[in-house]
DNA sequence: AGCACGCCGACT
DNA sequence: GTCGGCGTGCTC
């Protein structure tokens, strides 16, 4: 043991092993100056890794000949400051998962990198030219460069590459305005400093804060406002609001206040939320800086708005589940947009829940936190029922618009064109001669869910997965959409050699095909991860349909979130059944809520919207009450069947998985943590294991994945139970290719 | 998880 | 003779 009056460093290292290391401090340090949350270099086992200093402590249950000195540390204060490190020992406790590796995740990547937490510079652009009507014409045929210039114009100080690219420009269209001379870049020291809400720079200004007057709230939108604005300290406030009900304003106002009491907002939002038009709209009210942190940045322009929040000098930040670890020193709201929205659930590694820290991070921030979403998750919905958040609702649209009006068509015994029935397509084309734009929602990429021999009926599969391959047309060939695997296109059955080899089912390309024959004079716009791999054709796709032109938009869930269509005023919605009947017990909700939100796309202009929903099923009862625009009696009825189940909200879930080269090991490994939790565990009615089952596709990448689930109607002893197997398991030596998961509040049983 | 060490089979 | 397959053990 070392001598009390040693100074012991206890470092969480990048390392699966769920343990600290300690180390003595580096040579030629000043052992004053460390502090927990800086990063430090050291020496593990046989590599260099970068670790954070947990603890400082003056002794160690280590053999000290087994101690080493740190080589050295990163920065002279922390990069994580105590409540960051506070909510990741929570996070890396809650879903028993190192904490090292954790931290490390909660650092933007250039940081675990080993790079200087310092800000550096950023380039600015900035007009050179007066932008007249003369320079407009000239452009007209250059429609992206004029909006860049447009943009460039509203900042006569200049203004910088990532805010332009997050507008939808890119670095060839500045380049090519640079080439004309039109405008010029320039770098510039960031400094970083505090942001100031109440400067007064600006003299053209509405307020020193905002740049654009806010607009009149509507009743519901003031007394949703007040609910949130009620006391600065801790309050949860889930926000129901219908599609179209101006959640986003409530959300702009209470942010505004905050920033005008010097504090700083966080705003999450899912995976795609966070499109251009998202961005504009904080940046256009707010003179504060706003920054961002999603998946379209570099590594480089990540740490910047990663500085920036943590120096406080932006004012907000808007970013996706994992902007929830991000430092705020003046935290003062965290706003999740959409709360139900699954993306919020990271599926690898950690598997948090951003939504749940969020409102861990707003109690220890004493902040108001804001769940908004027209279709609440059952589990913030029942946190309302008990009075755990305060439940405020928007029933109407702002702006007078109607609710759209939802039809069932059964679809049975009708002949259907190619996927399509009659009614649905006299709708469209009615529509269309109106000048209007038609949604098509259909959940399947690719020409056909699978290709069938008409002989024999064999089905071609990937030999990889428990799945059927998937015919593409663009460019021609098989592709698997659960392990990527692409082959060509077979010309004869492997099994019978005929070479009757037919497509069978409907997905978008093939829909796209048919929609383009039967409607020969109105373009049809496909939106779906094919159709938009190439990096600008999204935002070319929203600008063709913000033009308003009628034309018909095809697509995927990618349709459904997030996006504005204004002059859409039929949604049809091809085939809902399949969320119908999932096995998995989440299915339904998910389903409900993405009707919800695809009907909720229509008629958010003047016009009423209208949605048909095709289904074999017209009587299903959750149809029946989507169809009635009632989600609250739809979210009622999941509820009590929940309750039946002991399912979430009403019981808590955690999921072992593994994933092996056969069969038979993660099975057995299943099977012995069963019976340790029946033999330790047994008496308590209140845990049950359930399987170990295969997963719902068993064989996947190759891999063969088992699952064991563990129910409880008690919290805290599902915990106590998770701990000893986790800790189990550590002790246990497996054979090599056998890996096990642990998955705490599972979002998808897949 | 990585990474080193170490022990066996098949090659320039 | 050695190159490299992967089983085993360790990381303060």
């Amino acid at each position: 043991m070392s001598s009390s009056n040693d100074i012991i460093l206890s470092i969480a290292v990048p390392t699966p092993l769920r343990q600290l290391f300690d180390y003595l401090p580096p040579k030629g340090v000043d052992p004053a100056l460390l502090q927990p949350g800086m990063r430090v270099q050291v020496q593990f086992g046989p590599r260099r890794m970068l670790g954070i200093i947990e603890a400082i402590k003056d002794q160690s249950d280590c053999p000290p000949d087994k101690l080493r000195h740190a080589s050295g540390i990163l920065e002279n204060s922390p990069v994580l400051p105590e409540n960051i490190m506070s909510l990741c020992r929570w996070a890396a406790g809650y879903y028993h998962y190192s904490l090292g590796e954790t931290l490390s995740l909660a650092l933007p990547q250039a940081l675990r990198q080993g790079k200087p937490a310092s800000a550096g510079t950023i380039t600015l652009w900035k007009s050179t030219c007066e932008l007249n009507d003369a320079l407009r014409k000239q452009l007209k045929s250059a429609k992206r460069q004029l909006q860049a210039l447009e943009l460039i114009h509203t900042a006569p100080q200049g203004i910088s590459e990532v805010e332009l690219k997050e507008a939808g420009i890119s670095k060839t269209i500045l380049t090519n305005l640079a080439k004309k001379q039109l405008v010029s870049c320039y770098e510039l020291e960031v400094h970083n400093k505090p942001f100031d809400s109440a400067s007064d720079s600006a003299s053209d200004s509405v307020s020193p804060l905002l740049r654009q007057a806010p607009l009149t709230l509507n009743p519901e939108q003031q007394f949703a406002l007040e609910g949130i604005l009620e006391t600065p300290s801790f309050h949860p406030v889930l926000l129901e609001g219908v599609t179209g009900s101006g959640k986003t304003e409530v959300y702009l106002q209470a942010i505004a206040a905050t920033l005008k009491a010097g504090r700083q907002a966080l705003v999450l939002v899912p995976e795609i939320g966070l499109t251009p038009q998202t961005i504009e709209r904080f940046r256009k009210r707010f003179r504060v800086p706003v920054v961002c942190i999603h998946s379209g940045l570099s590594d480089g322009e990540r740490l910047q708005s990663w500085l920036a929040a943590s120096r406080t000098s932006a004012g907000i930040l808007i970013a996706t589940r994992s902007g929830v670890f991000t430092p705020m020193p003046k935290l003062g709201l965290i706003i999740i947009d959409e709360e139900h929205d699954g993306s919020y659930k990271q599926q690898d590694t950690l598997r948090y829940n951003a939504r749940d820290l969020a409102i861990y991070r707003a109690k220890m921030a004493d902040c108001p936190v804001v769940l908004g979403s027209a279709t609440p998750s059952l589990e913030s919905l029942q946190n309302a029922r008990t009075g755990r958040y305060s439940h405020l609702q928007m029933k109407s649209r702002a702006g007078g618009a109607k609710a759209p009006t939802i039809e069932l068509l059964d679809i049975r015994q009708q002949l259907l064109t190619d996927g399509f029935a009659q009614p649905i397509l006299d709708r469209m084309q009615r529509t269309l001669q109106q000048g209007h734009q038609v949604m098509v929602f259909l959940n399947r990429r690719g020409y056909a869910p699978s290709l069938i021999c008409h002989d024999c009926g064999t089905i071609s599969d990937c030999p990889h997965c428990d799945a059927h391959m998937t015919l593409h047309r663009q460019p021609p060939h098989m592709h698997c959409h659960h392990c990527d695997y692409q082959t060509a296109i077979p010309w004869a059955c492997p099994a019978c050699h005929s070479k009757k080899l037919q497509p069978a089912g409907q997905g978008t390309e093939r829909s796209e095909q048919v929609l383009s024959q039967l409607f020969p004079d109105y373009p049809v716009l496909r939106v779906d991860r094919d159709s938009t791999r190439r990096k600008d054709a999204l935002p070319a796709l929203l600008d063709q349909i913000n033009e308003g032109k009628p034309c018909i938009l095809l697509g995927t869930q990618m349709l459904a979130k997030g996006h504005h269509f204004p002059g859409v005023t039929l949604v049809a919605i091809i085939n809902a059944d399949g969320g119908l009947f999932s096995s998995d017990f989440r299915g339904l909700e998910k389903t409900g809520q993405l009707i919800m939100q695809v009907a909720g796309r229509s008629g958010r202009g003047q016009m009423p919207g209208h949605v048909i929903i095709q289904t074999h099923n017209p009587q299903h009862p959750a149809l029946q009450m989507i169809s009635m625009n009632d989600f609250t009696r739809f979210a009622n009825s999941l509820f009590s069947e929940r309750q039946h189940l002991c399912l979430p909200p009403c019981g808590y879930l955690a999921v072992f998985r593994t994933e092996s080269a056969y069969t038979q090991d993660g099975l057995a490994l299943l099977k012995q943590l069963r019976e340790r939790v029946l033999q330790h565990f047994g008496e308590m009615s209140a845990l049950t294991p359930l399987g170990p089952l295969p997963a719902i596709m068993e064989k996947r990448q190759g891999r063969f994945r088992q699952q064991l689930l563990l129910q409880s109607s008690e919290r805290p002893i599902l915990h106590r139970v998770l701990n000893d197997l986790v800790g189990y398991l550590d002790g246990l030596k497996l054979p090599r290719h056998l890996r096990w998961t642990l998955d705490v509040d599972p979002q998808e049983m897949t």
